[in-house]
DNA sequence: ACAATATATTCGTAATTATGAATATGACAA
DNA sequence: TTGTCATATTCATAATTACGAATATATTGT
């Protein structure tokens, strides 16, 4: 599909389209602004593994995301994560607390998912824990 | 319809959702950051009345936009104008040139509506023409 | 009261989207 | 090379949405 031949609001409405849905939303506020693997929003989120790759196929083809492969996991990313700031401020334009929709933006490794990333997190937070005991 | 008792990602994907289609784009833009009235958005966008309605009862609904009655005349105006400005940021994010969009954004009365508003504008500005050629 | 005009609503159906079930692929470890 | 785990894809169908046709309502001028 190219997307040179789109109209303006072809091409915008493509973006929102993306995010409009609630499901989808989630998804997206699951990566947040760092990366996450699948595994990692199926904990996060408790959705069926394929229905989340099949959301994340299609805002990556919306171009709202980017991926990385390291051996066999896949880290998802947004390609702009400011569109996250622009998404809350428009929340607040309707009302909407930022703390609602900043809740469910994510942050930080899961205990359930055992990815490089998060298990990486977890072990350095335990160290700093026992470092902290220690004192 | 009761608001209060939605989720986080239910309120903001009702907004979102509301304009994501090209359609309502085109007319939430026609609209602009001024009030208009349906028949300034069937001049201007070339559709049907019937369809235009039903979308601006969409968006009514998911209260993006407000009404104010004149006469006969119904006027239509965005509750939350930034909004404009928070989804040209949006665009920008994704590489849709900001002019592309504000060239859907009205301002300005029509040629072809016979609203008052643009009836007055439309006078108003033949006159400065006129005092501009007495120049 | 009636005609004309601006806008809204209802209804039917085509088109699209959501979402589950099943299965495939690709990477790694043993 | 086989099994296992992470992720992707395909398919079917339920649910929703798009959008045209027809018609209704509200306001004003006559």
């Amino acid at each position: 599909m190219n997307m040179t031949n789109l109209t303006p609001e072809e091409k915008i409405t493509r973006i929102l389209r993306a995010v409009s849905s609630p499901t989808r939303f989630q998804i997206l506020a699951g990566i947040g602004r760092g990366e996450v693997c699948v595994c990692h929003l199926e904990a996060l989120l408790d959705m069926r593994q394929a229905y989340i790759s099949q959301q994340l196929m299609e805002m990556r083809e919306a171009d709202l995301l980017e991926t990385r492969r390291d051996g066999r996991y896949i880290f998802y990313r947004l390609a702009e994560p400011q569109l996250l700031d622009s998404l809350l401020e428009i929340g607040g334009l309707f009302s909407i607390p930022t703390y609602e929709l900043e809740s469910l933006i994510n942050s930080g490794p899961h205990p359930e998912c055992c990815c490089p990333n998060c298990v990486a997190e977890i072990q350095n937070s335990l160290g700093t824990e026992a470092k902290a005991e220690t004192n």
